[in-house]
DNA sequence: GCAAAAATATACCGATTGGTATTATTTTAC
DNA sequence: GTAAAATAATACCAATCGGTATATTTTTGC
C-alpha cells in the first residue's frame, strides 16, 4: 500500500537513469533538452510532466549518480575486516572503478565540483555536501582505527582523510585526460603507502 | 621591424585577456558569444574578423591563462636554491594563489579537464599536454635532487611528481567547492611532509 | 593628405535553445 | 467496462545560439 509506484514514478526513475550518463559526460550546460530526448526516447511533454526543469533532472541525475559510487565503496566495504582494509577500499574502487558498477562518466563529485562551483550554487551544495560526507566518513574510519590500536595515536583523521581523497581525486582526473593507467597506478601506490603508513 | 605589433594583433590579445576568465570559470559550453561580447566590449564582426569561431578562442584563452600560471610558477623558482624549495613553489603558489597573477576561476587544466576529456579532443590534447609537461618538470628537479645526493636514491621521482600534482589539484577542487580554507591547509600540509620527505 | 587595405560594426541568417499550452492517449478507480 | 484522472505526445513560442555577408570606419603606406 506504501508501495505506490505510480507510472509517472517510473517514468521519472527511467529519465534519470538514461540522462545520469550524459550529465556526467557532458555537464550541466552542455546536455541540452535534445540530448535527453534522444537519450530517454521520450518526448519533451513528457520529460517536463516529471520535471519542472532541466535543473531539476541535473539534480536527480546528480543523486542518482552519487549514489551509483557510494553503494560500490558500501558493498567492497562490507568484506573487509580492518580498518586498513576498509580505508583501501576507496582506492580499490577507483582505481578499477570499471569493473565496478561505476557512473559513465567518472567521479560525478568532481565532474560537478568543476563546473558548478562557479555557476551552479545547487549542484554545487550538492557536490559539496557529498565531499564533506566522504571526509567524515574517512575520518570516522580513521578515529575507529586510532581508538581499536590499530592505527598511530599522532595520526590526524581529518588531514589524512582529505589528502587521501584529494588524491584519488586528482588520479582520476589525471588518468581521464591523459590516457595513461600508469599514471593512475603510481599515484594509488602513493595513496596505498599513506594508509599503510598509518598503522 | 621585426615587431609588427599591428592593430588587429592587439586586438586578438585583448580578446584573448578579456575572455579567458569566462572560459575559466563558465567552461567552453558554459561560455557564449554574447559572453565574450560583453567582456569585450567589442562586436561580434570585430571577433570573427580575428578568430575563426569560438573554438578558436577558447584553445588561444586556455593558453593564455596557462602560460599565467606557468609564468608564476617559473618567477617563484628563481628564488630558490635547494630542490626541496623548488617543489615546495607548487604548494606555496597554489595554496596562495589569490596573492599572484593566477587565472580567474581556478586551476586551468583541471577546468579545462574536467569538461573536455569526454567532449573536446582539441582541448583536451592541450590540458593533457600541460600535465604531462608538469609531471616532466617536477620529475626533472627530483632527479637533480637525487644526483646532488639532497634526495634518497630510493625516490622514484615519476610517482612523487605525479602524487605531488593529484594532490595539489585534488585540493584546489575540494577548496573551490567547499570553500573550506582549512581544508586546503590540511592537505597541502600533507604535500609538504611528501616533499620534506624526499630528503 | 589621400587611396588602398585592414579592421570593426551592422544587419542578417537558419538552427537550436529551454519552456509552455494544448491535444491525445493511457492508467486508474469504481 | 466506463468515466475521471493522470500521463504522454504534439504543436507552438520567444530568445538565444554560433556564424556570415555586407557596410562602415580606421589604420596604413606613400
Amino acid at each position: 500500500m506504501e508501495n505506490k509506484t505510480s507510472k509517472a514514478d517510473k517514468t521519472k526513475q527511467f529519465i534519470v537513469e538514461k540522462t545520469a550518463p550524459i550529465f556526467n559526460k557532458k555537464g550541466y550546460s552542455g546536455t541540452s533538452l535534445s540530448d535527453m530526448i534522444h537519450a530517454t526516447g521520450l518526448t519533451k511533454g513528457s520529460i517536463y510532466g516529471n520535471f519542472v526543469n532541466k535543473d531539476d533532472v541535473a539534480l536527480a541525475a546528480f543523486d542518482f549518480n552519487l549514489q551509483k559510487v557510494n553503494t560500490v565503496i558500501r558493498q567492497e566495504m562490507l568484506s573487509c575486516v580492518s580498518y586498513r582494509e576498509k580505508l583501501l577500499v576507496y582506492t580499490k574502487v577507483y582505481e578499477n572503478f570499471l569493473e565496478f558498477p561505476f557512473p559513465e562518466g567518472g567521479c560525478p563529485v568532481m565532474n560537478t565540483a568543476v563546473e558548478a562551483d562557479d555557476t551552479h550554487p545547487q549542484l554545487r551544495k550538492k557536490a559539496s555536501d557529498a565531499i564533506v560526507s566522504w571526509k567524515d566518513s574517512l575520518s570516522k574510519l580513521i578515529k575507529k582505527g586510532i581508538a581499536g590500536n590499530e592505527f598511530r595515536q599522532d595520526v590526524d583523521p581529518e588531514q589524512v582523510s582529505l589528502t587521501i581523497i584529494a588524491t584519488i581525486e586528482g588520479a582520476i582526473m589525471i588518468t581521464k585526460l591523459t590516457g595513461k593507467l600508469s599514471y593512475r597506478r603510481a599515484i594509488m601506490k602513493s595513496v596505498e603507502k599513506m594508509i599503510n603508513d598509518l598503522v
